[in-house]
DNA sequence: GGTTCCTAG
């Protein structure tokens, strides 16, 4: 295939002769004919079902359902009915449901757009696998739980919180009659403190489990266990009849397991749990086709714009979908499109750039969704958030850059305590899925801006979560349920050093003594939804009478939405409104000055004059939102661990919540040195004050920080000035020499 | 002088 290239490109491309690429693709993929591939479900290796006939996709897994109301007329419901029937594993229901009762555990291998996540619970109602208990289907991401539940309840002809419901913070709709409970994996790992072995559930479905979150591999973990606890010991032959006959306790309604992954690690999985069955199921995808560049590109949002426009000048209509690792390659790349698109001849078609990255305003975000104008094509600069989390309708084109920011965790002992993040190439599955977004209505194609050799040596798919991230607040939780990270039979053992990291947090802040069992102020605190630091801040404030601050301080930090919002271009008019809420001790009363700010604002304005309120300020109105949110379940938390949740020490007290919060950072300080860098108390890390803090550029004797992040520098995020005397009470400098 | 993406009765 070749691109046209026009004059004013050229133009700017004589410069860099040498980099260009004079037959710029390879097709690695010749299956452009145009039509779905033909469906079929294989169970271990062979296909038990045969061709599907041809149609357009009806609805993806993501699902983008809720538009399907449960009061559905009956030609709606019939409609539902047909797509249903069209799902590519609908031909192989019968084997399915076959394989399901045969075997305690399945492993699902299904493409995208399969229908697995809708049908397989259906499947197992309709023919009473399930007994009269429900069935769990586990989710990492809350959208998908949500939307998901609101399909299916719709295939059922059900209203949503009846048979069919959902579980996700903040958000439950469930009854007493549910048997289908679509949840995050979040969610049923809370429970198992509640009910280590899950007798509620007579099914566990774990879907996307290929993305190996933390929470998705400890519930893996615990649900192999919980098996041989309720099957008897059982050696992969089915026990449901043996343990029905034994009628123990209620605890022992045996459980079914079902992991469900994309791709690839199907055999990892199978081998975890002593062999157990691999089933295949095809998805709907339409053919994309795949170009690589020829020699590897160095600068990618350059080559990725010129490849944008090689499209633009020369494709049929259709959007293009661009994959940047982050905001400011997003920026950068939004201004560039934008000049350029302006010299375009007058026969081309005008330009709309649309961005979207997770820290944006949603309703920025929500453009992309829009339809496109007449005679313009979409350009969306995206992160990975349009990777998995979003389906954008309308792509055709897909340009992946190959790059990603991946945040990682260091262990204190090899010198860290802090995560990195840093830009790096891709995995194969994550090029894969990338590639896929160009095929969801239609033939695509997907345009690599890296060789085929570059794509060959990528690692086949991401490293679990457990080997890359912080593991205090999973194993405080463990250890409440008489686990362990180091007992469990877990399907990738954490780093040891990022254990030893773990278990020293832990026991700074008394979680754990030293025979690393978990103290009654352990359990207090595991009761928070929080992390360690946090929680462990909320305990202190109910000595120091000022848990209502604590709480709200705590609540903004766990936030998913960053409270300020953050654009290179107000840079001068952001700190001029900052000014305002600023605390001289630091960042975390200035949080408490902008929550209040915003409580009052809430009390004379409408819904929409908060949101200019928030606008004028350059605040996230999101952030402030989940923080009430958050903020409502701790004070539950709080009552119920008789804590009174509306202790408030007010004017004159700032010491006593500075003080609660040091209670929990008291490994997040450091030193002012002579030549104006920080030193850790506890490590060797020069740090500096990240450049978004109110004491930036401020010589403060000694800090605290919530976290440290290594980008350039290693900078202090979340920063609050502290008496020093104070810090050597809570025995942190004590600590030091130990 | 600068931040991928998720998530917790």
């Amino acid at each position: 295939m070749r691109l046209y290239r026009n004059h004013l490109q050229q133009k700017q491309e004589e410069k860099k002769k040498q980099k260009r690429y004079s037959a710029p693709w390879v097709d690695i993929d010749s299956e452009d004919d145009g039509r779905p591939r033909k469906t079929s479900v294989k169970i271990n290796g062979t296909a038990i079902n045969g061709h599907h006939k041809a149609t357009s996709p009806s609805h993806n897994e993501s699902g983008r359902a809720t538009s399907d109301a449960p009061t559905a007329t009956s030609s709606k419901h019939a409609a539902i009915q047909e797509q249903r029937l069209n799902l590519p594993i609908t031909k192989g229901k019968d084997a399915l449901i076959r394989e399901f009762r045969e075997n305690d555990v399945t492993v699902l291998l299904g493409e995208t757009g399969s229908g697995k996540t809708t049908q397989v619970p259906q499947y197992l109602l309709e023919s009473n696998l399930a007994g009269n208990d429900t069935i769990a289907v586990t989710q990492p991401r809350k959208v998908a739980a949500t939307s998901l539940a609101a399909r299916v309840a719709a295939e059922q002809g059900v209203k949503i919180g009846t048979l069919v419901g959902y579980s996700v913070r903040f958000d439950e709709r469930c009854g007493s009659d549910t048997r289908i409970k679509y949840m995050t994996d979040g969610m049923i790992v809370r429970e198992l403190m509640s009910d280590p072995l899950l007798s509620k559930y007579s099914v566990v479905i774990v879907d996307e489990a290929h993305e190996r979150s933390l929470r998705t591999d400890l519930l893996i973990s615990n649900l192999k266990v919980i098996q041989r606890q309720r099957n008897g010991n059982g050696t992969g032959e089915n026990n449901y009849s043996k343990a029905k006959g034994k009628e123990k306790e209620k605890a022992t309604n045996p459980l079914k397991i079902i992991i469900m992954s994309a791709t690839l690690d199907a055999e990892k999985f199978a081998k975890f749990f002593s062999g157990a069955k691999v089933i295949y199921v095809q998805g709907r995808q339409h053919p994309v086709t795949i170009y690589h560049s020829l020699q590897s590109q160095t600068d990618y949002v350059d080559s990725a714009m010129r490849t944008f426009f090689q499209i633009h000048t020369d494709q049929p209509p259709g959007d293009v979908l661009i994959f940047l690792p982050g905001q400011e390659d997003i920026e950068g790349l939004e201004k560039s499109v934008e000049l350029f698109a302006k010299q375009l001849p007058q026969a081309c078609m005008e330009v709309l750039i649309c961005t979207m990255y997770a820290s944006q305003a949603p309703g920025q975000n929500a453009k992309v969704f829009n339809a496109t104008p007449p005679n313009t094509r979409k350009c969306i600069l995206a992160t990975n958030i349009a990777e998995t989390s979003i389906t954008i309708p309308g792509v055709k084109y897909v340009i992946d850059t190959g790059k990603c920011k991946e945040k990682r965790y260091l262990a204190r002992n090899t010198g860290g305590g802090f995560d990195t993040l840093m830009t790096r190439d891709i995995t194969k599955s994550s090029a894969m899925q990338r590639a896929g977004r160009a095929g969801r209505e239609g033939a695509g194609f997907c345009f690599r801006l890296y060789t085929e050799d570059a794509f060959k040596a990528m690692k086949p798919s991401a490293e679990p979560e457990i080997l890359r991230c912080g593991l205090a607040s999973s194993l405080l939780q463990l250890k409440c349920i008489d686990q362990d990270l180091e007992s469990l039979d877990l399907m990738d053992e954490p780093d040891r050093d990022s254990l030893i990291s773990a278990l020293k947090t832990l026991f700074l802040l008394g979680a754990i003594n030293q025979k690393k069992e978990l103290t009654p102020l352990g359990r207090e605190m595991a009761a928070f939804p929080l992390e360690p630091v946090y929680s462990r801040a909320v305990v202190a404030s109910k000595e120091l009478g000022c848990t209502s601050e604590v709480l709200i301080i705590v609540s903004v930090l766990s936030a998913s939405s960053k409270l300020f919002t953050d654009s290179s271009e107000h840079r001068d008019a952001i700190s001029e409104s900052r000014r305002k809420f600023r605390h001289s001790s630091g960042d975390h009363l200035t949080i408490l000055n902008v929550y209040k700010a915003y409580q009052d604002i809430t009390k004379s304005e409408s819904k929409s004059g908060r949101k200019a309120w928030c606008k004028k300020h350059f605040l996230n109105e999101r952030a402030l939102l989940e923080a009430g949110e958050i903020r409502e379940q701790l004070v539950g938390t709080c009552q119920r661990a008789g804590i009174d949740p509306k202790a408030e020490g007010g004017e004159g007290k700032e010491e006593e919540v500075i003080k609660s919060l040091a209670h929990g950072l008291v490994a997040n300080t450091a030193f002012l040195q002579p030549d104006g860098s920080y030193k850790q108390v506890m490590g060797q890390s020069v740090v500096k004050i990240h450049p978004s803090s109110t004491l930036s550029e401020r010589k403060t004797p000694t800090i605290m920080y919530d976290e440290l992040v290594y980008t350039n520098q290693i900078y202090a995020r979340g920063v609050t000035s502290i008496n020093k005397g104070f810090l050597a009470g809570l025995g942190a400098l004590s600590q030091r020499q130990a």
